[in-house]
DNA sequence: GTTTATGCAAATTCTTTGCAATACT
DNA sequence: AGTATTGCAAAGAATTTGCATAAAC
């Protein structure tokens, strides 16, 4: 899991503010939205750039986008070609994956073509619930 | 299916703006969001109180909300309690159930308890892939 | 040297909130 | 009458865009 790596596995240009954001996600056991990326990042990296670095991630296969209440779309790293839950806690806000729950045998009515997946569920995580 | 039924049903007042929200996604086949509730209503309602208005039918289990791509929230009639997938079309954004589809026996892991779920494929629907 | 990504600033769009006025029961 | 909802205006937040500059190949 090295970032650079990843970059030049999916033929992109290696260029700092990329590197960085990839490495918090993967130092990141959760989704990370822009606003998350945009604090916890050293490098100064411009607000702008960073919607357009995941979207490019999102578009590579690199990033999943969650799409979740609240109106902000969190991020998580594409560990497996394989679709699985994830979880939103209502408390924390925090989105993380639960990899054990796998959605692959869905077929869609004749004529459907599927290009993305979200499985999102939202509660308490295990951490809040105590 | 009748707009004021259902209100009383939840114990919730029957507002004029509420009636006529309601039997726009009564007719429509489809999740809509505020600005296209807006665009739709004849009755002169107010987009903060449409927000309102869709929160609150949310709380009260008549819609669902789907979050999908592009920042924006659409909800649609929680037409059986069964979880199913919903579809959105990334041609025409049309978002629609696919009642086929159904997930109740997901069940998380110890310490994880579900109060929401949001199962959302993109593609090309059947429509628009011709 | 060309191409591609970034920074900056501004614009868009979605959504929420406070408060006074109004409609519902 | 009393409570809940609405209208209005304004604020807040997420996200995108244009364009000149700078960095990557």
């Amino acid at each position: 899991m090295d970032a650079t790596v990843i970059l030049r596995k999916h033929k992109l240009s290696k260029t700092t503010g990329r590197i960085e954001v990839l490495k918090l996600f993967i130092e990141s056991d959760q989704a990370l939205s822009e606003r998350e990326i945009h604090s916890r990042i050293e490098y100064s990296f411009d607000r702008a750039s960073i919607y357009r670095t995941l979207k490019t991630f999102s578009e590579n296969g690199i990033l999943h986008p969650v799409y979740g209440k609240n109106e902000m779309t969190k991020y998580i790293l594409q560990q497996t070609p394989e679709e699985h839950l994830h979880f939103k806690c209502s408390e924390c806000e925090k989105v993380m994956c639960l990899p054990e729950i796998k959605f692959n045998d869905i077929h869609l009515p004749e004529g459907f073509i599927k290009k993305e997946a979200n499985y999102l569920v939202i509660g308490i995580c295990d951490n809040c619930n105590l």
